[in-house]
Order: structure tokens, then C-alpha cells, then sequence
DNA sequence: ACCTGAACACCGTTCAAGT
DNA sequence: ACCTGAACACCGTTCAAGT
């Protein structure tokens, strides 16, 4: 489990903890969403269902955080804490986009709820800016200039997040296409999307899915170095 | 407007209409839905304030649609119904791709919520598929092998869906990146940073955005196509 | 300093009663 | 055939009272 960020003051040292003592922490409120993000990933989390967890009334966790927004913003940069991006000494672009690549399927994969917040709830956070900074460190290294930067870091971002997004939405309602479906199609859509639900059903897709998205994102960014490094010279 | 689809089946001709009138139908209601879509297109639509709106009891909506979730089926499903797609006589499939990547594009920016529907409630309508069967057409055209087909084609639709996406939440949730979390960020990365969102700041950024996005999936498919093409030979 | 219960304004949904 | 109101089990949140 990961350090709690964001924490509210410390008590001042010396004072001599007047009033009612507490019967739980920012720590506990937080590891017990997560739990229950664990649990169930497809569910959204509700104040009353925590407190029920914890054995308190609703209105303690107000103590606490201000409202159910900060604390799923609190639990989001937390989340984040725990990326981690391992990354051999002298790694070119392709093998560091690669690692942060995976490291980021792997760690929405664990937390498929995560993926909800930051990309639905505005919970965009520094913690996801700061791991994903790599990438614009890749590419920055390699000589793209300022002005062919942004753009294709964004679109590393949103492609590589696509891929995410699309797996996890696809496993998590995954009996779409149903033989009446197909039947009501006509003969050479139907054809082509039996062959795409085929291919969906079998064991082991969505790896191999998320690699082919990777390699054709990395050909893409193969493309624009070489046209501006070719520019550069 | 479209027409609604999937209508109860019309009442007995003939019959003389025993009972009380009805004061809805399944159309005022789908189009109430869509109107408050339209109106405020990042919250989600509640049963009670659709009913409100009609000027009926809440209760009365479960006359027409079994539960909420079929009620949101169906809009989804009827919004999809309004996806236009011009396509020039002849287009090859970087044209076909293109048109269906705007169109794409130009729809669920018109309605944000229905990439939620869509995305996130498991609704993936038999609607969308056949609107989208178009890059499978152009891609099986130009002579991919239904192996190669498959995964293809799933990754032109996260690639544009996942540039959709960011756009929206982008949009949704812009003043993301303050003065003062650039000022706790060391220096590499703040330079970085900030130099990503003024670029996101500035105007018309989604379009160039969505149109380099589209431009490097173009790219990774010439990739494959060409090597497909030269193992067919 | 922290917890609690009552209260408010919301949800989706079931059921029985009305027209 | 369709509508309604009461009721149930949920929400997040405010406020005043308790320890």
C-alpha cells in the first residue's frame, strides 16, 4: 500500500489531544475505497458504503475530506503513487515509450476504476502528468522541436490510452454481438464482423491487441523523428 | 430529428382503444432525453427529471421502457441513428477512413454523452458497428487477409476513439494544470509542461490535434498495408 | 476534536389503487 | 391501457446536538 498524500496538518506537537478521540484516518478512509475499487472495478464508490465498511456513521468521513470530490481525488493521486516504471540505464525512445507503454496498461488493468476518474470525473492528476512525463522526455531527447513536440506527445497519450479504454470497456461488456445481431445484418458486414467477434473471443487478444496498437503508434512516431530530423539537417 | 427505433409493437388496428389515453409515448420521451443531452451534455439524465419535464409522474416513463437502462439503450441506439456519412463515388481507403474518422469526430462532439453510453454503460450499439463497418470494407478492399484484417481494424477505432476521448475530457475539464502544480514540478518536466498546455491552450488546437492524430493512424496503416501487399505477391 | 442523528433533497423501482 | 401516490432502499450533504 502506498503513502497517503496530501494529508491534513499534524496535530500540533505538545498539545494535549483534547476533545473526543478519533475513530478512524484519512489513511484508513482512503485504503478502505480502494479495497472496495479492488473488489468490484466496475462500480462507483458511494460515502454511505464506506462508512458502512468502517463502522461509522456517513457523516464522520466529512471530517475528514471536505466532500466525496476531494476524497476520490485523493484516492485517484494515490492510485497513481503506486505506478511504477522500471526503465534500463541508457534506453532509447522506442524502448522508454515502450516500458511506460506497458506500465500504463498494466496498472489500469489492476485499477480499471482509475481509468473512469481521470479520464471522466476532471480528475486529470500532476501524479498521472508526472509518470508520463517520459515520453515527452523520449522524444523531446531524440531532437523533436518545441512546435512537433506537443502534438506527438498528445497523440502517444490518447493513443495508447485509446487502446486501454477500449479493452477495458470491451471486457466489461463482453457479449455484445449476440447470433441474432449478426443475423439481422446484411452479407458482407456480417462476414467481417463475425471474423472481428471471433477474434475478440480468443484467449490471450487482448495482449496481443495492445501490442499491435503499440507497434503501429511507435511506427507512427518512427515517421514524424526521421521527417524532422531530416528537417534538422 | 430521427426517427425512434425499436417502437412497441403499434396497437391493434381495429380496437377501440379502451382505457385511459396515454398523455406520452416513447418518442416525447426520447426526445425529452436527447433535449436534455443536448442542453447540459456532461451530466447524466435521471428518471425524475425527465418525468418533470414532460409534466408526468415519474412512474409513468416504466409504461414505455422496462427500466432506465433500456431507456438509455434506446437513445443511444436513436443518436446513433443520426450519424451521416457523405463518401465520394470511388474513394479509396485513406478517403473512406478520413470521411468516417470526421464524421466520427464531428457526432460525438455534437453529443459527448454518447461516447459515455457508448464507452462506459456497456451500451456498444449494433448501430455503431454498422456505421464503423465502413473502415473494415476499405481495409478487406485494399487486400488485408482476415487475420490481418481484424486487428487492424480495431486498432483504427481506438486510435480515433481514444483522440475523441481525450478531446472531450480534454474539453470537459481544461484549467487542469495550474501555475502553482507547474511550480512544485522540477525543471526538465515543468519546461515541458508548460509548454504542453499553452500548446492545448491555444486556439483550434483540438482540430490540428484530431487531424495529426488521424494523419499518423493513416501512416501506421500504410505501414501495413504495403507489408501486406508485398506478401501477397 | 471528533462523532452522531435528524433532516433535506435527491435517486430508481415495486406495488396497489385509481380512471 | 395507462397514470398516480405511497413506500422502500438508496444517494450526498447541512446543521445542531452530543461526548
Amino acid at each position: 500500500m502506498a503513502d497517503v498524500v496530501s494529508l491534513k496538518p499534524a496535530r500540533k506537537s505538545g498539545a494535549r489531544s483534547p476533545g473526543r478521540p478519533p475513530k478512524t484516518s484519512r489513511q484508513e478512509i482512503v485504503a478502505c475505497v480502494v479495497a472496495i475499487l479492488e473488489k468490484n472495478p466496475q462500480q462507483s464508490v458511494s460515502i454511505t458504503q464506506i462508512a458502512r465498511e468502517i463502522g461509522i456513521a456517513p457523516m464522520a468521513i466529512y471530517n475528514y475530506f471536505a466532500n466525496r470530490d476531494e476524497l476520490l481525488q485523493t484516492v485517484t493521486q494515490n492510485l497513481m503513487e503506486e505506478f511504477r516504471l522500471e526503465l534500463a540505464e541508457g534506453a532509447d525512445w522506442r524502448a522508454k515509450i515502450t516500458a511506460w507503454a506497458h506500465a500504463t496498461h498494466r496498472h489500469f488493468r489492476r485499477y480499471p476504476h482509475l481509468i473512469h476518474l481521470l479520464t471522466w470525473e476532471g480528475h486529470t492528476s500532476v501524479a498521472w502528468l508526472k509518470h508520463s512525463a517520459i515520453v515527452t522526455e523520449a522524444l523531446a531527447d531524440v531532437g523533436l522541436a518545441p512546435r512537433e513536440l506537443a502534438p506527438a506527445v498528445l497523440w502517444v497519450w490518447s493513443s495508447i490510452m485509446g487502446a486501454v479504454n477500449s479493452e477495458l470497456s470491451w471486457a466489461s461488456s463482453h457479449p455484445t454481438l449476440s447470433d441474432e445481431d449478426l443475423a439481422r445484418m446484411e452479407e458482407p458486414l456480417r462476414g467481417h464482423m463475425r471474423a472481428l467477434r471471433d477474434f475478440t473471443a480468443g484467449g490471450g487478444h487482448f495482449d496481443s491487441a495492445f501490442q499491435y496498437n503499440l507497434e503501429r503508434t511507435l511506427d507512427g512516431l518512427a515517421g514524424v523523428i526521421a521527417k524532422a530530423q531530416s528537417k534538422a539537417v
